[in-house]
DNA sequence: CGGCGACGATAACGTAGTTCTCGCTCTGCG
DNA sequence: CGCAGAGCGAGAACTACGTTATCGTCGCCG
């Protein structure tokens, strides 16, 4: 996390050593603002919990903080870069998280758990998460700053990506390009649910994913894996 | 149009008459109060073509429209009482379209009307349609009012119900709920592209409308449709 | 120890949504 | 035809929020 931009060497060598002092000397500095970011940061998770809401106002965060206005816009460009940045952190936590419950099994069983984990995110109606709105929210973003946003799901896509390539290479898919598939099964796990009319009652995750399975594999696999089912769990 | 709450006359046949009384008695007042409901509604529809966003103020609406803020906050509860109007006007519409467009052919071939022109209306980047961004807009209205919005989507989600279970008493299905695929498939043709990572183009709507067929209609029945596109189009 | 950069508190500004006030007009009715 | 009253137009005012600027202070480094 510290010493982050030292690559922006470029032509002497004698710049490193400069680097590398000026690096001393703001090093606390640098420790410090880190530090406040988090506080800022902290405390909008917060307060966001508390709310169950995104509306919240910059000045909240800052007295949530015990910090200024003055700081805040400091660290900040505004609001929508704290809410970015607050993305990216819930984005970096939620690929953690479908890494480890997506471990073991199959491809098709990892992807599973991770279509099942993002639409459950995703889900308004859902409280099994803590911090569910980051990307309910992230549909605002979306609009607002699309390259942010899509660049923030760049790690998340990245790993989608690699289960579906194993899927491909063990031959569970139907011929296709891979990085496609996955985009567009990324795409409709995060879509804020409960769209339909009225007595409907909104679409499940394993809905979802009976949906995005049968779209990529061909029957005669899809069939194995609901055999497969009714059995134990096992490698 | 006119005349929409005789219906809640309930005990004596009496009331009818004076309904009747008073709605002529009132008939200029109402019609007038349309046009300027219609007014406003026109106003707001033009400035968000010329702006191509739905940033616009209520002040540019009214202005535009030649009347006064009285009057707006007098016809709507608030700015998202305009959008919701626009939103269901444009619904309409976009039913009406979807209804031409997927008036021939059988039921999948009626859906994957439906399916591209729905996606391409949600898509950011097209500017295919005129008033692109209604959809996009919905997604914000989704959060903040989440149930007129699923209401307002009540008769697009009826419509494709009837092909969906078209197609499923033509036995193109797969065994299921025909209003559960039918939800689902609105659901995941009605989501704002553009999300996956950095380099990654956008899903297009025919590899939107791929991933709803394969998931919704066994192998053997996509496979006979694919083949017969490289014939014509015939019933 | 002196300067300097960072920080905290707070006032101020711009914008947008919403409400209020006042005066006029136009409609409905006797 | 004339009156009363509701409805409406114009615009100011109010509120909330994001954002920026000012100024005094404190702590660190030389």
């Amino acid at each position: 996390m510290a010493r982050a931009d030292e690559d922006e060497v470029e032509a002497g060598g004698d710049a490193v050593w400069r680097e590398r002092a000026i690096e001393r000397s703001t090093r606390g500095a640098r420790e410090r603002a880190a530090m406040r970011v988090q506080q800022f940061l902290d405390a909008a998770r917060e307060i966001i919990s508390e709310k169950d809401s995104i509306e919240f106002t910059v000045q909240e965060i800052v007295d949530r903080s015990k910090q200024s206005l003055r700081s805040f816009y400091q660290y900040f460009d505004g609001k929508h870069e704290l809410l970015l940045a607050l993305f990216e952190e819930e984005m970096a936590d939620t690929v953690a998280r479908i890494r480890e419950a997506s471990a073991d099994g199959d491809p098709l069983d990892r992807l599973e758990q991770a279509v099942l984990i993002l639409y459950d995110i995703c889900s308004p109606e859902r409280r099994s998460s803590i911090q569910p709105l980051f990307f309910e929210f992230a549909q605002l973003l979306l609009i607002s700053h699309p390259d942010e946003v899509s660049r923030a799901y760049t790690p998340l896509f990245e790993y989608l990506v690699g289960i579906v390539d194993d899927a491909a290479k063990a031959g569970f898919l139907r011929p296709g390009k891979p990085r496609r598939q996955a985009a567009i099964v990324l795409q409709a796990s995060t879509t804020t649910a409960g769209r339909s009319g009225g007595g409907t009652h909104p679409i499940t995750g394993e809905e979802m994913w009976e949906f995005c399975l049968h779209a990529i594999v061909p029957d005669d696999v899809a069939a194995a894996r609901s055999k497969r089912t009714s059995r134990s769990k096992s490698t």
